[in-house]
DNA sequence: CTCCAGGTGATGG
DNA sequence: CCATCACATGGA
């Protein structure tokens, strides 16, 4: 293992709860307290050294260009938590000091994009198998610090001359016309990643579902998690449960500033509470109800 | 084996 | 505009 050094933080960085809050699926530890984190070409491995100090593999001027702004560092989660705090909400509050040293990672928009179109209807340890597996077979291998060789995340060209079929092959299902639409809109221009950066919220919005496969929900998690736009809410299920379990069906983020980082802090609380969040009247009903379709069925 | 998963598009009212 | 439904497959 290469010497780590160590960086001191104004604020608390949790590796474990970023790698486990679902924004992203490659991050993980690989051992022994060792967390890594992948962006573009670079691969970062890093440590825990208490809630406010990491030691990591890079050099200053790696952690300062790429690093610090990946773990949106600039940011001041301290005034958004406080703002939370004195908003009396006190779910919220419960989820965000649950969820400190959480960050929303500022990541790679083809990366999110690709990832969320895959992400429908899997669970999240499903999404990290597949996009692992899509990387081992069309991203460049590179080695980690580690000395451990990993697969960088596939370039729009490389997946756009891929085929459906290989794509189904590796167990994207009914998603690999949607993987296969997005790499070929951004390899050939039609969907410019990098100019679509300045637009404003609603025309990247729309701008974003363009690609098939891309709804209201997966163009919100490229807005939040690819472009730092804060202020976009995901709806999953997950928030739905928490909405109408939690806040008696009235969204409780309609008119917050930085609401993406709000949903993130709630989102990663019913994650690791899902008893709570999940109505068991409605699974039951829900049981009941397969079984009557079903007796149906044979008569 | 069953159930469910950080949804979306197509279709029909 | 809203309600359903099919969609493929891995993980628990």
């Amino acid at each position: 293992m290469r010497k780590f050094r160590t960086i001191e933080l104004r604020e608390a960085l949790s590796l474990r709860k970023i790698a486990d809050s679902g924004q992203c699926f490659r991050p993980g530890e690989i051992g022994d307290g060792v967390f890594r984190f992948i962006s573009g070409n670079e691969v970062l491995e890093l440590r825990q050294r208490g809630d406010c100090a990491v030691e990591v593999s890079c050099d200053a001027e790696s952690w300062d260009k790429v690093w610090r702004t990946y773990f949106d560092l600039e940011r001041d989660y301290s005034a958004i938590q406080r703002d939370i705090f004195e908003s009396g909400d006190t779910l919220l509050a419960e989820a965000t000091v649950h969820g400190d040293g959480i960050r929303v990672l500022r990541q790679e928009p083809f990366e999110m994009l690709v990832s969320f179109v895959l992400s429908q209807r899997k669970s999240i340890p499903a999404i990290r198998t597949a996009v692992r597996e899509l990387a081992e077979a069309y991203g460049e291998a590179t080695e980690a610090p580690s000395g451990e060789t990993v697969f960088l995340f596939p370039k729009p060209e490389v997946l756009a001359g891929s085929s459906e079929e290989s794509l189904r092959n590796l167990g994207l299902g009914y998603r690999a016309p949607y993987v296969l639409d997005a790499a070929r809109r951004v390899a050939d221009g039609r969907l410019d990643l990098d100019a679509v950066r300045d637009l404003p919220d609603e025309e990247l919005f729309a701008e974003l579902q363009s690609v098939h496969g891309v709804g209201k929900k997966v163009a919100n998690c490229v807005m939040l998690f690819g472009y730092g736009r804060t202020e976009r809410v995901p709806s999953d299920v997950w928030m739905q449960r928490i909405v109408s379990e939690g806040y008696q069906g009235v969204d409780p983020l309609i008119a917050r500033k930085h609401a993406g980082i709000l949903q993130q802090y709630l989102f990663y609380y019913a994650l690791t509470h899902k008893e709570r969040f999940i109505p068991r009247k409605a699974r039951d009903e829900n049981r009941k109800e397969k079984r009557r379709n079903e007796s149906c069925d044979t008569n």
